[in-house]
DNA sequence: CTTTTTCCCATCGGATAGGTAGGGATTAAG
DNA sequence: CTTAATCCCTACCTATCCGATGGGAAAAAG
């Protein structure tokens, strides 16, 4: 189950894509990225409601993770570093929730061998890495570029 | 991730396999039960060791779940209640550790409704979705037989 | 009846999740 | 320079859960 963390920084991170989206079409610039016109908490919270003070330390995680960037002072707020095709789901997770296997002995970014259990001969994990490239295989493929996608709005681009 | 209670589970449980599938063929019997013999608390713990009071707990939950029976006084025990082909592994992760989808509202046995999100809109839902369904694709095909499969032993049967 | 072993209840310390509070620090605008 | 907006940091609180423990009651076998 993903933490309300992880679940309200989807929310926030849709909105903010909504956000950037618009704004490279209304520049023609699709390259160009969206610093130059932030989104602050406030707008954020009254989009989608929720605890300000909470949104805040979850932004400030994301933008640890180099995920997103900030602009201080009036006018300011929060952008997307990159391109919303360019995010990954999983990379969302794993900065805020950690490990995305089941278990931390089949984990690719925070492995920890289990100790009273032999690898090797361990029916469990060879199971248990199915069920983490299952999770991977949605989970590297959709971006939060899925995110901002209406079920009516039948842009599937693949 | 799993709880320490599904870890320690599933190696009690491939224990109860290995024996139950050891009985069958020395009996020529493939379709009875290992009731006649079962498992004590202490043997599991001595193949996989743990904390017997815990694991003494998760086999409750295992039994109140419909996977265990159980004997009690000398000689007593835990065994498996189906051949181990019919367990699929998602109904223990259900037992011991709730929900297998990464969100109450895409849940099909813990279904609960999101607040402050519109579903029908909800672009987070439908990837969720999308993820359970990755999951379960291994979950729901992998049974307890496949917990004592060892790598070496090529046994594949599909 | 005695021994063995399962079963049941109550509890408990520590960690984590979820959320709150207050006060800076930085920037832009007047 | 002053003010207002906004991000940033630290600490705190509370409830829940996880992993684990203790003490027995009940049942089966000898």
């Amino acid at each position: 189950m993903l933490s309300k963390k992880a679940q309200y920084a989807f929310r926030a991170l849709s909105t903010l894509v909504r956000h950037d989206l618009a704004q490279r079409a209304a520049q023609n610039d699709p390259i160009s990225s969206a610093a130059d016109t932030p989104t602050s908490i406030r707008d954020m919270v009254q989009i989608h409601p929720m605890s300000t003070k909470f949104l805040e330390t979850i932004l400030l995680d994301l933008k640890r993770g180099g995920i997103l960037g900030s602009k201080k002072g009036k006018g300011g707020g929060y952008y997307l570093l990159k391109h919303p095709d360019d995010t990954p789901l999983a990379q969302v997770i794993r900065i805020l929730d950690g490990p995305i296997a089941p278990l931390p002995c089949v984990s690719l970014h925070f492995y920890e061998r289990c100790h009273d259990c032999n690898e090797a001969v361990c029916g469990l994990n060879r199971l248990m890495a199915e069920v983490r490239d299952a999770n991977l295989a949605v989970l590297e493929q959709r971006t939060l570029s899925d995110l901002a996608v209406h079920p009516k709005g039948a842009s599937v681009s693949a």
